[in-house]
DNA sequence: GTCTATATGGCGATAGAC
DNA sequence: GTCTATCGCCATATAGAC
């Protein structure tokens, strides 16, 4: 089937959009920026998609997709609780090695509009997330792990697997100003293995 | 001595100034949105500070000096490591209380622009700051604290302090989401004693 | 010092030639 | 489909009255 609309420029848009979103946010990105980005002109911008914010749904929608994906595993209740967890640092930490720029982009999207996040994962049509809470306060009860503050378990884990990827920059010159090699002292193998030990010290 | 200019009004406007510029960051934030807050005139922002961009900066600087006050604590030798950090994260949780956004901000920083924040923390004058890592090294050889990863432990640090309160608009959603309420799982203390239970179960 | 009114500039969006 | 030129809005910033 013959595309209505070039493929080749539409997708050069998405990604340079995709770059430029991620880095300031839907505020913060210019229209212009994305076209010199995408080395177009900038009223093809709005040729190929009608708005800013169109634009932006597109590149927000496709990022959140993958982001549910990964979250996937803790409705796999044939899994013990912690192998469901362990699996989930795995992924995730795979994820934002992928795309490190994705919960800071989360934030501060639904800081700045909740409602139009709450639309957006409607289409996206899986919150079955964080069903993390959820799942935890199950497995306190059945006694598989032991009693801690679920949500606040939760928070301290997303903390440990989200931040460093976010604050790279800070921690490379911190680091760097301190005679140590941020790229030789951390890898997501080093990473993982730490949050696991972490679940393990906090569910037995 | 008489001042040259009102002082009340002055800091009405900085208190107004830091509660926008941390909540919406330094290009979501609206003159006018600061001037309703300080319930002054929007021109009077400029009489008092030039710019929006020199208003940001006085509120950004005594955020860093308050941020590098805290950190002096690890260059406090008389103090066990274990207390030293104990106090760091009463302290650091506390000032992230009051700047939430303070990492965001560190990090976009210098992810933009090192030299820039090089400069600003040559001006507060204290980049003592992350002895933390060399402390945890000397604590190690002498046998004071139990032997880990020294930097992936400051990370995995940074990430339970930081995180919380970068990420607070989404968790509050999330956890909504499925009938929680952040206000009510959420408060200061719990975080400062799960972190507390984190460097416990690690240190020994 | 504080206000109203206005200038200035940047950005999203559109019109229209090719 | 792609470009240049331009419109209209809104936010920062300034002028000037009081």
């Amino acid at each position: 089937m013959k595309q209505l609309i070039d493929i080749s420029t539409e997708e050069k848009i998405l990604e340079a959009a995709k770059e430029v979103f991620m880095k300031y946010g839907l505020y913060g990105a210019r229209m212009q920026d994305i076209a010199d980005t995408a080395k177009i002109n900038k009223a093809l911008l709005h040729y190929y998609f009608r708005s800013k914010e169109k634009l932006f749904d597109k590149v927000f929608e496709g990022a959140l997709s993958k982001y549910f994906e990964v979250m996937d595993v803790f409705a796999n209740s044939t899994l013990p609780i912690k192998k469901r967890l362990f699996l989930y640092i795995d992924g995730i930490i795979d994820f934002y090695s992928e795309y490190p720029q994705m919960s800071m982009f989360l934030i501060k999207e639904i800081g700045n509009n909740p409602e139009l996040l709450k639309q957006k994962i409607q289409i996206a049509k899986k919150n079955k997330t964080h069903r993390l809470v959820q799942v935890l306060e199950e497995g306190m009860k059945s006694g598989e792990i032991k009693k801690v503050d679920a949500t606040m378990f939760m928070i301290n884990l997303q903390s440990l697997c989200s931040f460093p990827f976010i604050a790279t920059p800070m921690f490379r010159h911190s680091l760097k100003a301190h005679g140590k090699d941020w790229d030789k002292d951390f890898s997501n193998d080093k990473l993982k293995k730490s949050i696991k030990t972490f679940i393990e010290n906090s569910l037995g």
